[in-house]
DNA sequence: TGGTTAGATGAAGAGAGCCTCAGGTCAGGA
DNA sequence: TCCTGACCTGAGGCTCTCTTCATCTAACCA
């Protein structure tokens, strides 16, 4: 197994002015243009201290070190996701199953489309040690987003709704990756919306009685 | 965009005695086994030619660069699942869709399980800008796989089979990864497996007339 | 206005890893 | 047996990037 380095990964001092929030808002979203201009092989801590328009000390002030950096990159973003499904996941609650993924589905992607080369370029950082460990809190933080919303569906389940969840949350994830990844998401975006709602109202409908309780 | 660097990919010499054939594998090895233990970030040639038991020298005889060290390996484990799913799919032909899935979820799940750990190694590798490009290959490969053999089928697909199959394809390759990376994958592969043979029938059931053409 | 702290700077130290190459060893043919 | 070419070796040059820290500037407060 990877020995995860287990270094500091918090900010080493929080913004107590107005200037240095924005000097951190402005890292991390340099980093991501680093990423996505030159890759993350050839990302350096003085690239994107640069790009952020403030030199690397200032940059070393926020983030420990260069693995902080992305990490922290990432998590805004997934936290970002996360919220949006969190969000839809509440206020269907009680609608029946085909709407509840009809609108997890729909959010998702647009989430994931409005900076669609935000989560591409990110997909690098998420395969790091560190990255796959905060990529899974997220998978977990949904996956009760999700079973909350849908054990208050009118029809019963016949299945753990944590499995249920797992199923549906791995194969949008796998599916809009593809997508992402194809280099021409926009092309087939309406398709594969349509598409993966359709499977996952296929798989639900499998998985449910049918039936209001 | 990332600029790949375009450096040559191919080993700078073939193989010729056997015992040289036999380092190249046991480097592609080596890698594989020090990407589990250390990681991708703290992997360098030289600790996988001490690995591979050869010398860094033999391993620049062999892979131009680092990075093609890393292709390498990914493309090995790739082509290997690839050529497991072409197999199933030849085989598959002319059988109702409900047996194809199975058998194809079946055997992608039992490839991959089988060395689960070097799927997992692997993955680091596939999200690097080159990692896309091999990664993308192999999927299309797989898709023309699974959609001559859907068109085999004797229910009539009413959509086109390049999209079934690229559903199909991101809902088994996201599942599996979900799995494969949750790190304890042999407890819950029954179930999962099970669970994705489901969905991915219930799709092809709401993809086909049902009643043989 | 002056003192104090937060914040910013960037040259340079330190270290690490990629890759080369000059010189060795081994295998097979003549 | 000896020769030729395939193959192997590994110390070290070279380059690159991370990170520090002494110093400077800006903001806040009394």
């Amino acid at each position: 197994m990877p020995q995860s380095a287990q270094v500091p990964l918090e900010p080493r001092k929080s913004p107590v002015q107005a200037r240095s929030a924005a000097s951190v808002d402005a890292i991390l979203e340099a980093t991501v243009q680093v990423l996505l201009s030159v890759g993350k092989e050839r990302l350096t801590t003085t690239r994107v201290a640069r790009r952020a328009g403030v030199s690397v000390g200032t940059l070393y002030q926020y983030f420990p070190n260069k693995s902080a950096l992305l990490q922290g990159a990432l998590k805004r973003h997934l936290d970002r996701v996360a919220e949006v499904l969190e969000a839809v996941c509440l206020e269907q609650r009680g609608q029946p199953l085909t709407q509840m993924v009809t609108a997890v589905i729909t959010a998702f992607l647009n989430a994931k489309m409005r900076d669609a080369k935000e989560s591409v370029a990110l997909y690098s950082v998420s395969s790091d040690v560190d990255g796959v460990r905060i990529a899974q809190q997220m998978g977990t933080r949904c996956n009760q987003a999700m079973v909350a919303m849908l054990q208050t569906a009118h029809q019963p389940l016949t299945k753990d709704p944590k499995i249920v969840a797992s199923l549906l949350q791995g194969a949008i994830a796998g599916v809009s990756r593809r997508m992402l990844e194809s280099g021409a998401p926009e092309q087939h975006f309406d398709e594969l919306k349509r598409e993966l709602i359709v499977l996952a109202c296929a798989y639900l409908k499998e998985c449910s009685t049918g039936e209001p309780k």
